[in-house]
DNA sequence: ATGGTCGGCCTCCGA
């Protein structure tokens, strides 16, 4: 069995005790950070391998950043999604471990949706579905988690109507995720609660927390090779409660042994 | 109630 989960941290360095907490409160495996807001040379490497952990970042100065914390060593290592080679956000890490390919994914916001951010998130979005499908010829376990920035669902948030016009939520954004689905990848979480409103994101500004007004935002997407392992995929609300915390909470999902 | 909440950062930007 291996848990892998992915949260987005909003600064590993302010987040530094809660995530090594969780990880030795739930034995997670594998987990999929973004957010980390820290150059590489800044993550808490030492801490965290004084956990047990191996780490692969992608950092960046103020902004983003992605990396993959994992139990075992962590091979052939990708750090950036292919296509527009001019794109310098730190918003993917990909890899092998536990016998599984990983990526660490934080997908663009998009808002304003009148600004060039969105264009730039759609076509973030194509490149994204590009590389999956290449990934998925391999027919090998794979898992493509992280903060998708993407509310799939009307169920997904509390009031939809009034988000039709976000980045987030707006039609395109949704069938643009779709799409990458399409390519034959299981959403865990909807996979195995296919009526429950349950968020990963709630904002911090007034009651969103206290009155569940939240988006469930951040995803893992499964190959038929690792969705045919999946045994269970839950949310886990505790970090969000605690003080300090990140204005997301973990994800995560555990396979079963490969037959 | 022209704020509200965070984190990083050339004092505002991004979420």
């Amino acid at each position: 069995m291996v848990k892998i989960a992915t949260w987005n941290v909003n600064s590993i360095k302010v987040r530094l005790p809660h995530v090594l907490a969780w990880l030795e409160e739930t034995q997670t495996d594998v987990l999929l950070l973004q957010e980390i807001k820290c150059i590489t040379e800044n993550f808490p490497l030492l801490e965290l391998q004084g956990h047990g952990y191996h780490a692969e970042v992608v950092g960046q100065k103020a902004y983003n950043g992605v990396a993959i914390l994992s139990r075992q060593p962590i091979t052939d290592t990708v750090t950036r999604l292919p296509g527009e080679p001019e794109d310098e956000q730190a918003r993917y890490v990909e890899g092998t471990t536990c016998g599984i390919r990983v990526a660490s994914i934080y997908l663009p916001n998009g808002n304003p949706v009148d600004s060039d951010k969105y264009p730039y998130k759609l076509r973030w979005m194509a490149r994204l579905r590009a590389h999956a499908l290449n990934l998925l010829e391999a027919e090998q376990p794979l898992v493509l988690g992280g903060d998708y920035n993407v509310i799939p669902m009307p169920e997904d948030v509390h009031n939809p109507t009034g988000w039709v016009n976000d980045a987030l939520y707006k039609p395109e954004t949704r069938m643009a995720f779709r799409a990458i689905l399409n390519l034959g990848l299981t959403e865990a979480f909807r996979t195995l609660h296919p009526t429950t409103h349950a968020y990963t994101y709630w904002d911090y500004q007034g009651i969103a927390w206290s009155a569940d007004q939240g988006l469930r935002i951040d995803h893992l997407l499964l190959s038929p090779q690792a969705a045919d392992r999946l045994n269970a995929c839950e949310i886990d609300r505790g970090p969000r409660g605690k003080e300090k915390a990140s204005d997301h909470t973990p994800i995560w999902c555990t396979l079963d042994d490969a037959a």
